[in-house]
RNA sequence: CGGGGAAUGGCGCAGUUUGGUAGCGCGCACGGUUUGGGACCGUGAGGUCCCGGGUUCAAGUCCCGGUUCCCCGACCA
């Protein structure tokens, strides 16, 4: 029988337990990759449709390139180059012969993009250039986890041209903002908006911009970045326009990306001992009908209502799935909690008496939280009870974020914070003084968040004054 | 790449100390009884004991080498 790790017990182990029992995953015969079967599939491409949404709504255009990159494309940019290096996945051997030019599997796409913007872009006119691609990218990683950390990992990266730096970073803090309320809105998921430090920013970015999430363990996740890569890809590449002077000037680009990582911080972040939850506009399945019955005579009566009442919630666009599998109610119960549906219908003899069914919601622990309703109206209600869900399990995990970020003016109160929660602390961005921390109590510099009350303190690492607090915690 | 665990049927494990016909629970298939919170009985299928070499009459077990996975650190979406 499935067990699921207490997250008190080993969280870790509770997050490999959670994604196995709920059927979202399979380790790849190579070491690092993953399959993500069909359910953590679905449940990433409902996660991909509405943020797909968003970027169509944002003007945005989706395109697909090449997995290869010439190797001498790397070097252009001298500090990406040294970033990605590391962890390159390379080809030197295609048909058989041993290639002129080692081929590199894309770590990322800017520059294969800054190469293809050098020659579409040629006048003003031509800009902006707002393009996103849906693929997957290749990291050499040395320490992975399911969807957290893989070596081959999917995504989507937006590479955008623009004629001036004003317009460039207005497109950073835009699609900041678009995976910030993706989180909100249809994930549940509250984060932080924030910039990176200088330590932490992209290899070839000259500012990096992010989102960070608090998981149960109040370790802390970045969920997105949005990079303000200045002239430096447009220089490397040549990516210039003619401007309406007549002067020839280099355009001013962008790349912001979202991983499958997020799927792994939602399940992080909501799940519970008993499995999964899912907020309701992402999951694969909204609503899961088990019929109840003993005897044969129960059963037809009770299955057509189960049908009716399916039908009835299908037409309405609910995801919804008739549970006839062969197995006890109390088994169907205790599976799909784990696989974290939202919202289970019930229907058995008494129901059908009363025209009623019970409904439970996922979002409150196990077996509390049921009430019975009419199946007239069904639709109507579940409709209803998800948007419930949604606003309750938002609810849930802002109230954990807020409570466990802990305001510090001093050394010591930092690394006491950090051992349980995040601190929001004055440091000075100074890469040392991040290293420092780093070694001292193995945390690291999230972002200086851009929701904090202006004001003026003091660095606890070397006393000058500074004007923004930093999020320190503990990461994955 | 450092430190620590582990690898035996789909999953979880015992067996290794002391070498001698490969076991248990769950799951799976079939039959029957069941079904409002993880049902039960019976029958059955399913195994290169991670890989390679060695010792031995005989290796899951002992020796040597390697691989993979998990956990904790350094690097990262």
């Amino acid at each position: 029988m499935g067990k699921i790790t207490p997250r008190s017990e080993d969280y870790s182990q509770w997050y490999l337990d959670v994604l196995r029992e709920a059927d979202m995953f399979d380790y790849g015969p190579v070491g690092g990759t993953i399959i993500a079967k069909p359910y953590g599939w679905t449940l990433y491409e409902n996660m991909k449709d509405a943020l797909d949404k968003r970027f169509k709504d944002t003007g945005h255009v989706n395109a697909q390139f090449p997995l290869f990159i010439p190797e001498h494309f790397l070097r252009k940019e001298q500090s990406h180059v040294e970033g990605f290096s590391p962890e390159l996945a390379v080809v030197t051997i295609g048909g058989g012969k041993e290639l002129d030019e080692p081929i590199v599997v894309r770590p990322t796409s800017e520059t294969i993009i800054g190469d293809a913007y050098s020659r579409w872009i040629k006048s003003y006119r031509d800009l902006p250039v707002l393009i996103n691609l849906w693929n997957s990218v290749v990291r050499w990683e040395k320490r992975t986890k399911p969807f957290l950390r893989t070596m081959e990992f999917y995504w989507q990266e937006g590479h955008t041209a623009h004629a001036t730096h004003e317009e460039s970073w207005e497109e950073v803090m835009r699609m900041l903002n678009v995976y910030h309320a993706h989180g909100i809105e249809d994930c549940a998921m509250p984060t932080v908006r924030g910039r990176k430090s200088k330590n932490e920013r992209f290899a070839g970015a000259i500012s990096t911009t992010s989102l960070e999430a608090m998981m149960g363990d109040k370790k802390a996740l970045q969920a997105a970045t949005s990079h303000d890569l200045g002239q430096n890809f447009a220089k490397a590449f040549g990516i210039k326009y003619l401007d309406r002077d007549n002067t020839e000037k280099h355009c001013w680009t962008t790349s912001w990306g979202l991983s499958w990582r997020f799927l792994g911080g939602l399940v992080m972040m909501h799940g519970d001992d008993q499995g999964l939850r899912l907020p309701p506009k992402v999951a694969p399945i909204q609503a899961v009908i088990v019929p109840i019955f003993k005897t044969d005579v129960e059963k037809s009566v009770v299955m057509a209502v189960a049908e009716r009442v399916f039908a009835q919630l299908k037409a309405a666009d609910i995801k919804v799935k008739l549970d006839d599998r062969e197995e006890t109610p109390g088994f169907k119960f205790n599976d799909w909690e784990m696989r974290g549906v939202p919202v289970r219908v019930e229907i058995g003899p008494k129901d059908v008496e009363k025209n009623s069914v019970a409904l439970a919601r996922r979002d409150v622990p196990g077996k509390v939280g049921k009430i019975f309703v009419p199946q007239e109206g069904l639709a109507e209600r579940v409709k209803t009870l998800m948007d419930e869900i949604h606003a309750s399990l938002l609810g849930q995990a802002d109230a954990f974020l807020k409570s466990n970020i802990h305001e510090v003016d001093s050394y010591a109160a930092l690394k006491d914070a950090v051992q349980d929660g995040w601190a929001l602390v004055p440091l000075t961005d100074d890469p040392a003084v991040d290293a420092k921390i780093k070694e001292d109590m193995q945390a690291t510099n999230r972002n200086y968040p851009y929701d904090q009350t202006p004001g003026e303190w003091t660095c606890v690492v070397t006393g000058q004054k500074v004007t923004e607090r930093a999020l320190v915690s503990k990461a994955y």
